[in-house]
RNA sequence: CGCGGGGUGGAGCAGCCCGGUAGCUCGCAAGGCUCAUAACCUUGAGGUCACAGGUUCAAAUCCUGUCCCCGCAA
């Protein structure tokens, strides 16, 4: 018998789900989603993804600022849920909505929790080199991303693989993950595992400063950033002036001073070895591989990255 | 009206300021060289210069409007 619903999310990374429950024939009874904000080119307002597709199933769509106070509250149980259904929703849900329903929230995170807690797992896995992560499905409690883990699934990190990659295949991993928990919940047969209390770490927020390639790093560290960070919001130096991301790259094989581009091929020297620009992206330009790029702007050997 | 870059043969770019018969690096096709090749040489095909108006003897180039792509920002 399927649950009646509610879903909160916000990015791309929460779509796959909200498919998944309506297509396994849950009755999403609302959608929370953060507000329509100003944003993109023109500072247009724009809907979230997941506002997108909950209207193209017709679902109600609620975007409060806050789900704080009795009213916000109220309106939570109205809905009549068995359960909700949290992804990268953006706003802490207080006590009493954790609470409001007769099965509880369920959050879907993309790490292996206690590892990576808070909001950027995907990035922050890749950025410090971790060789594998985990979809999980954990039944929320007050603390961020504390609660016990209901259903996992490990995932490995390819050495070049992306954030871009990893967001993907953990998106719609954790989509089927997050039906499974709540078919297993439906027959009251979920099975809740607290979390290590060993190996917290958190994943603070991307701040655009830390974006900026640093040659003087090592190669794994650099290739690390640059794959983490891609391909948004993208780890970036100036090529000829111009802002370019780096959206690719892998180990190659030089030495020299940090920096300095050691071939016609674009591959860079870091403090210890080199990497090589795989896929590339200037400030304006479409993203392309870097024979392309290299055809209309040739980097001569000796040229210094910054 | 947040700031800015861009749309030129299949790909990436130059040319635009200072209008006048479309260029570069590749790719593709054919031929040659070669034991052979992704190498090298020769030749060739392929373009409504995003779209629509305007100015002009003449517009990729100047003016106006529209559509599309992207960086910053948020």
């Amino acid at each position: 018998m399927p649950l009646r619903l509610v879903f909160m999310g916000t990015p791309d990374f929460a779509v796959p789900t909200l498919v998944e429950l309506v297509g396994r024939g849950h009755e999403v009874a609302a959608v929370y989603t953060r507000a329509p904000k100003p944003a993109g080119r023109g500072m247009e307002m724009q809907p979230t993804p997941v506002e997108r597709e909950a209207r193209r199933f017709g679902i109600p769509v609620l975007t409060p600022k806050t789900l704080r106070g009795p009213e916000a509250e109220a309106r939570f149980r109205a809905h009549g849920a068995d359960a909700a259904v949290v992804v990268a929703y953006g706003l802490i849900l207080p006590k009493p909505l954790l609470e409001a329903t007769r099965l509880g929230c369920f959050n879907l995170h993309a790490s292996a929790l206690p590892r990576w807690r808070g909001a950027a797992p995907i990035n922050r896995a890749i950025m410090a080199g971790d060789a594998a992560t985990a979809a999980m499905v954990m039944r929320m409690e007050e603390g961020l991303d504390t609660g016990p883990v209901a259903m996992a699934e490990r995932v490995a990190i390819g050495p070049d693989m992306t954030a871009g990659d990893l967001h993907d295949e953990l998106a719609h991993l954790g989509a089927d993950l997050m039906a499974r928990a709540l078919a297993a919940l439906e027959k009251d047969a979920l099975v809740l595992t607290p979390q290590a209390a060993e190996g917290v770490t958190y994943a603070a927020k991307i701040d655009k400063a830390e974006t900026r390639i640093d040659w003087t790093k090592p190669w794994q560290e650099v290739h690390d950033h640059c794959r983490g960070l891609s391909p948004f919001p993208g780890a970036w130096c100036e090529i000829g002036g111009v802002r370019t991301k780096m959206l690719r790259t892998t180990r190659a094989e030089g030495s020299g001073a940090p920096g300095t581009v050691l071939d016609d091929k674009l591959t860079v020297a870091c403090r210890e070895g080199a990497v090589r620009i795989i896929q590339l992206q200037r400030a304006g330009k479409q993203a392309m591989r870097v024979d392309e790029f290299l055809r209309g702007t040739p980097i001569a050997a000796g040229t210094v990255l910054r």
